[in-house]
DNA sequence: CGGTTAGTCTACTATATCCATAGACTTTAC
DNA sequence: GTAAAGTCTATGGATATAGTAGACTAACCG
């Protein structure tokens, strides 16, 4: 299960997507829309900012937006920001492996073996969906709700 | 990531998958060879056992065995029955599925509709595979690196 | 019967992580 | 230079994790 932190981090990453190519947002605004406590969403902003995913602007006319195109941004980045890695064991993930310490043989592990088949399956739907994805699904899905049929295959 | 506790229930099945149709395993055996703290091995068969996946016997000659044959047991229901729903989010979760508080509308939200991709990626790979197939991977990693070509496609 | 063996149950603790909140500080626009 | 806005440091309560201790119960064996 993902945490609150990273929950709100994504519906904040794609309320700045939705608003991209406008004016920087403000906090404030964000956590207003969005209901997310203020002081928890500057943590988790600038969480964001720090490993690049959002740009700021300070002082009057500032705000976040996003640091690059909503195609760019891929929510497995999102979330390996601030959940931590995606992999479900230390042994198998690739951006944070850790040995494991209790395994004997990590290359006969059947534990291994299949936590390597589930980072996969998590990694190959989270990387390859984007910010913008995100958003066109939430569109579809609109359209779908509102009867007009969407010849977009 | 999962917890020691899941880690620990998946080995103790798999040890016992590995001794299926002999004996009873005694805890004490388990956890030392498996090097699992042997209190909390207690609890965690126990878990185990309350949800159908283990039997015991108690006094002399007693210990732990298997409820099903490996074959029928899933990698997946272990770790529901230790970790919890292998949801994400508890508004996909198939087994204990939970509202979304803060989500306007579960239909078109973004991004519940990708963890429920999540989810099916992760269900399909859990639920799949059984304690039996984690002992085939072992068998076959092991032959595969004693250079023993393995002919069983 | 009675002792020994082995699982079961209740309770407790220490540490870490989660979910925040408060308040001082820094930068920028006007 | 002052108001607006993000940034940083510190703290706190609640919950989950990873165990430990000890009494209790059931089963077998002679």
């Amino acid at each position: 299960m993902i945490s609150k932190k990273t929950k709100y981090g994504l519906k904040a990453m794609l309320y700045l997507a939705r608003r991209n190519d406008r004016e920087p947002v403000l906090i404030s605004d964000l956590s207003r829309d969005e209901r997310i406590p203020k002081k928890f969403l500057e943590m988790i902003l600038l969480t964001l900012k720090n490993n690049g995913m959002l740009q700021s602007r300070k002082g009057k006319g500032g705000g976040y937006y996003l640091g690059k195109a909503p195609r760019e941004i891929s929510v497995g980045n999102v979330i390996r920001t601030l959940e931590g890695p995606l992999a479900p064991v230390p042994c198998v993930s690739e951006t944070a492996y850790a040995k494991c310490g209790e395994c004997l043989d990590e290359q006969t592990c059947g534990i291994r073996s299949v936590m390597k088949d589930v980072r996969d399956a998590i990694t190959n739907v989270l990387d390859k969906t984007s910010l913008a994805d995100m958003l066109d699904r939430e569109e579809r899905a609109l359209k779908q709700m509102l009867g007009t049929p969407d010849y977009n295959i």
